[in-house]
DNA sequence: TGTTCTATATCGATTATTTCGATTTATAAA
DNA sequence: TTTATAAATCGAAATAATCGATATAGAACA
């Protein structure tokens, strides 16, 4: 059983006449009928009775049709989803993220989720580490983080923005009006730190003890808007990337002073696999933002 | 698309191997590479990102496999459909009859649909003359009749048993333990007859005009049943073909005396067109009750 | 009743497609 | 690196689909 067998027949039974049916299809006439005598012969039941000039269709012929036309159906349907898919009108796009690209994560998505309200999105958190197996094993589309920009044979890191690790405090501290801070003025702080599973923590102790210093005892939380929130209050500060300041309008970010301080944050993306015209769309989305 | 090629697909995709997936279809890598290219060109789009040795879905790959199973599944439905048919687990039969066969209609329905309950029937009583236009137009699929056995291009005319037009009365009735009665005798007996519709009755009618003879006012029904039922009071007597009589154990059927008086009851079936297994079930236990 | 018309079946030849084995290419594992 | 393994590719062979011509058989008509 082929679906061309099945084009055949079904036509043929429509028309019940296998000249006509022929013609429509394109074949000649005599290839309409040893394909459906195939077809038959496939299934082991007479389709049609043959009645010399006239056709007719027999109760096997009748009950087959519908589920013939069905299966074409469900082929063609298959068809139309993968075309959906190419017009993002369906579809799935995972992306990956760090936390401290949150700002841009979302406002990317909100723009792309307008344009194509049709493709569900879903975000994963984690550790630039953990996001690269992830765009290995195809379990994200794409990543953001602050990788830094090499050539890969897999992987297509492209820059976004440059980011500046920096002291995070309410408009109302005396140093919010400060144009960068050192190393050292931290430790003169109240500060509420992210946990050492971000990168920025990791980032910052290293450059602490390049200094040969490291900060007191500080508040440690592994939630970067509980962070934020804290530094709302006005009583902590915090250190983050200066992109992670999102929807809090009374903070203000200063660049901490030091080499190694400026990170390019990047969008990384699988080379040499399809790419989901989803994902073209929403990194274009994400380049023109940024 | 070629039902083929989906079947290739489900078990490459299953596995992810092409070469797993070719040995268990029972074909070489290279058809299954070829075909599954060939559906991928034939979509648009690759079902399969090709990562040297391994193969993973793509988005669309996965979408599409569910579709490409939904496909085959119903090709695989229409199959089921067809072979339930042949083991009578499906399907309809159409049988008409002329009311003088009713009784053997309902012995044989009853022994068939008790052993094959899935087989819905459907009943026609009408004129012979009525009954083999649908032969013809295929609206039914046999008939029960008195039709003469002749021998015909296009149908099948089988003796069940031989039916003797008779005279139905009460058992309590002063001729019930006669073995015959002729015409004449009958002009003594309140009748109610079939309508002339029935084929029965114009049978009688042939009868008493060869004898120059014409019955004076009976009642006339046009319904067997309440003929019997009218006969079951012993009021009444009737004239039937003695195969008539059914399930009233209290009425006798006595032959009229004359030539003519004997009628051939038939099964015709239709010739050079497939035989539905039903009928050809059916026909058989008509066959070993008569 | 025969004649013509028309629709399906069948046949042989042609063309197209599928399949295979061998080889190449790429990558994962050792 | 080398080795092993899996997919892609290539050309040849096998298979299947298609076609045109023709046979066959109802239907329509005189």
């Amino acid at each position: 059983m082929e679906l061309r067998q099945l084009r055949y027949f079904i036509r043929a039974a429509e028309l019940l006449n296998f000249t006509n049916a022929a013609a429509e299809l394109y074949v000649s006439q005599s290839t309409l009928s040893q394909q459906i005598k195939q077809l038959e012969d496939n299934l082991c039941v007479s389709l049609f009775d043959r009645l010399g000039k006239r056709v007719r269709l027999t109760e096997a012929g009748n009950m087959f049709l519908s589920h013939a036309r069905k299966t074409l159906r469900e082929a063609d349907e298959g068809r139309q989803v993968l075309k959906d898919l190419v017009d993002l009108k369906t579809g799935n796009l995972t992306i990956g993220a760090t936390y401290g690209l949150t700002a841009v994560l979302v406002e990317a998505i909100a723009v792309f989720s307008l344009r194509y309200p049709d493709v569900s999105i879903q975000i994963i958190f984690g550790s630039t580490e953990y996001l690269l197996e992830c765009i290995y094993t195809a379990k994200i589309d794409c990543m953001l983080s602050f990788m830094p920009v090499q050539s890969s044979e897999s992987l297509e890191i492209k820059p976004l923005f440059s980011a500046a690790l920096s002291l995070v405090v309410h408009q109302s501290n005396e140093l919010a009006k400060r144009r960068k801070i050192t190393l050292r003025q931290l430790a003169r702080i109240q500060l509420a730190l992210p946990a050492r599973s971000y990168s920025v923590r990791n980032h910052l102790e290293v450059a602490l003890s390049r200094e040969g210093m490291n900060l007191p005892g500080a508040i440690e939380v592994n939630d970067i808007n509980t962070l934020l929130h804290l530094a709302d209050t006005g009583h902590w500060s915090t250190v983050l990337m200066s992109s992670s300041l999102f929807n809090f309008p009374s903070l203000r970010a200063i660049p901490l002073e030091g080499t190694d301080m400026q990170r390019q944050a990047t969008i990384t993306l699988p080379l040499g696999v399809y790419r989901k015209k989803s994902l073209v769309a929403l990194s274009e989305i994400i380049f023109n933002k940024s």
